[in-house]
DNA sequence: TATTTGATTTACTATTATAGTAAATATGGC
DNA sequence: GCCATATTTACTATAATAGTAAATCAAATA
C-alpha cells in the first residue's frame, strides 16, 4: 500500500505526531483521544504512551489516566530552542516592528495544513480578537493561510485545495474552488495576501509569507491584524503593504543559522 | 541480554536521544557525532536523521552535512511550552526572588546523571561564572548535584555514585566515595546542599532539592550562586538557608498542574 | 450492591521495520 | 590524482511492532 519508505522511522514519526497533539488549546489527552486523531490502534497508542511516561516526556494522572507533557520536555524543549537562535531572533524582530508601528502582529508557521503561532504580539489599545494558536482549516480564510499558500507550486496548490474544507466561516469567506484559486494568484503577485471579515466578522488582515532559506520553500507566514471599527480595509492596503513584505523579508532572513 | 521491556519503543526512545543532543553548547552535530555518542551504529543513526530531516525537526546543511534543529522544532516546542504553564510558573517565580534579594539563581533538571539548566537570572554587580547549560559530571561537586543526590533512596544512590566518575575538577572537591555519602546525609538532613569552591575555585553554592509533586521523586535542585570574594561560606549559609528552602518548596509546587 | 458501559492494560503471534554488515559513493586534504 | 574520512545504499537475519482478542479496571446506573 505505502511506497515503501527506506531510511525513515515510522516509529519515531508516530511518536512525534502524538507529542504533536499537546498544545494551548489541548493541553490534556486521554488515551483515547490519541488514539482516535491518530488513527492508530489502542495497543501502539499504548505502547508509545508507556514510552513517553516512561521516559517522563508525558505524566499520567494515576485517577483519571490523562496524559500531559512532563519535566522532561521541558528540559527537551530549552536546550532545542537554546540550540538556535531562531526564535529568539522572531521574537526579537517582532518586537521592533511591534514597538515602531504598534500594531498587532503573528507569526504561524504551517505543519500539514494547520496553522501553528508561534509568536503574537497585541496592538494597545485596540479591539483584538483571541485567535487560536493552533488552528485548523484557516488556510483558505486567514491572510497568513492565504500567503502561505501563494508560495506552493501549481500541482501543490491543487493538491492542498482538494484536501482542504473550505468552510465559509463568514458570510465573505471564499469557499469556492476557483474563486480562491484567482486569490492565491492576486496574492503571489502582489506579494501578500488580504483578509477582509473571510475569519471573523470585523476582523481584517494582511499577510506575507514566510521563505526558509535553508529550502527555499514557504513555511508560513506573518501578518497584521486590525478591526474593521478602527481602519478600512484600503486603508490598510496603502498604509500596510510595503510594511508587511519587509517584515516578511526579515523574518524569512532570521531563519537562517 | 536486556529485559524484554514491553510496550516501549526502543525506535521513539533512540530517536528522542538524538533529539536531546543538541543544545546551546552543541547546537549543530555530524552523523558521527551522533553515531559516537549514543554508541548508535551509522545505518540506524542514518535512519532516524533521515526522519527528521524528513519531518521538518533537524535541517542538514548540504556541504557540510551537520544537522541543527529545523522550523519544525519550534512549533513543536512552542505547543509543548505553552500546553503546560510550568515554564511560565518557574520563570515568574524565579524572578519574584530574584528581584527580591538580588542573587544569582539556577534551576536544573538532572537527566541521566546530567544537568539541565531550564532558568538562570544572574545578580548585578557581582562576579559571575557562566555556568554551562547542560552539564556532565556535576552531580558531586555542585550544589544542585548534592541536593538532586540527597533525594535518592540508599540503593539508588548507591548505584548512581557506582556510575559516576568522581572527578577532582578542583583541590577541594570531594572525590572520595565515602566521604561524598557522608556529605549527601548532611544534605538530606538539613535539606539543603553547600559547594565551596568545589566546581570552580571561588565559587560559592547553596542548593536544595526539587520534588516532582506528580511522583513524589526528586527531578533536579535550584541554587543560589555567589563569589567567594564578596561573601563567605558562613555567611552564605546563615542568610539563605531558609530561603532556598523556601524557593525550593515554591518551585516543587509549581511544578503540579 | 449488582450490572452495564467504556476505557485501559495484557497476552499472543504474524508481519514488518530495524540493526548491522558490507560495499559504494561522496567529500575534502594533500 | 590519490588517500582518508564521512555519508549513503544494498542486503538480510533478527527483533520490534501492529493488531486481534481477551482481561482488567473504573465509573455510571439501576
Amino acid at each position: 500500500m505505502h511506497p515503501p519508505q527506506q531510511y525513515f522511522s515510522t516509529s519515531l514519526e508516530k511518536g512525534l505526531k502524538i507529542l504533536s497533539l499537546f498544545n494551548k488549546e489541548t493541553p490534556r489527552l486521554t488515551q483515547t483521544d490519541i488514539s482516535k486523531s491518530l488513527d492508530l490502534n489502542m495497543t501502539s497508542t499504548y505502547r508509545y504512551i508507556n514510552t513517553f511516561v516512561n521516559l517522563g516526556y508525558l505524566e499520567k494522572d494515576e485517577k483519571t489516566k490523562e496524559l500531559r507533557p512532563g519535566f522532561r520536555c521541558l528540559t527537551l524543549c530549552t536546550s532545542l530552542i537554546n540550540a538556535t537562535d531562531n526564535l529568539y531572533l522572531i521574537k526579537q524582530q517582532v518586537d521592533k516592528i511591534y514597538s515602531q508601528h504598534n500594531v498587532t502582529i503573528d507569526v504561524a508557521f504551517v505543519i500539514e495544513d494547520t496553522l501553528m503561532r508561534i509568536y503574537h504580539r497585541e496592538a494597545e489599545e485596540t479591539l483584538t480578537y483571541q485567535l487560536p494558536n493552533v488552528a485548523k482549516n484557516c488556510l483558505h480564510n486567514t491572510s497568513i493561510g492565504k500567503a502561505f499558500l501563494s508560495t506552493l507550486t501549481e500541482s501543490e496548490l491543487e493538491q492542498t485545495l482538494d484536501r482542504l474544507d473550505l468552510h465559509a466561516r463568514t458570510k465573505k469567506t471564499i469557499s469556492g474552488k476557483d474563486q480562491l484559486l484567482s486569490e492565491i494568484e492576486k496574492t503571489r503577485k502582489r506579494g501578500y495576501a488580504m483578509c477582509v471579515e473571510e475569519y471573523l466578522v470585523g476582523l481584517i488582515t494582511i499577510g506575507a509569507p514566510l521563505i526558509s532559506p535553508h529550502s527555499a520553500k514557504g513555511i508560513g507566514a506573518v501578518s497584521f491584524d486590525f478591526s474593521i471599527l478602527q481602519n478600512n480595509a484600503d486603508e490598510i492596503e496603502e498604509e500596510y503593504a510595503v510594511l508587511i513584505k519587509k517584515a516578511a523579508a526579515a523574518l524569512s532572513e532570521r531563519l537562517h543559522q
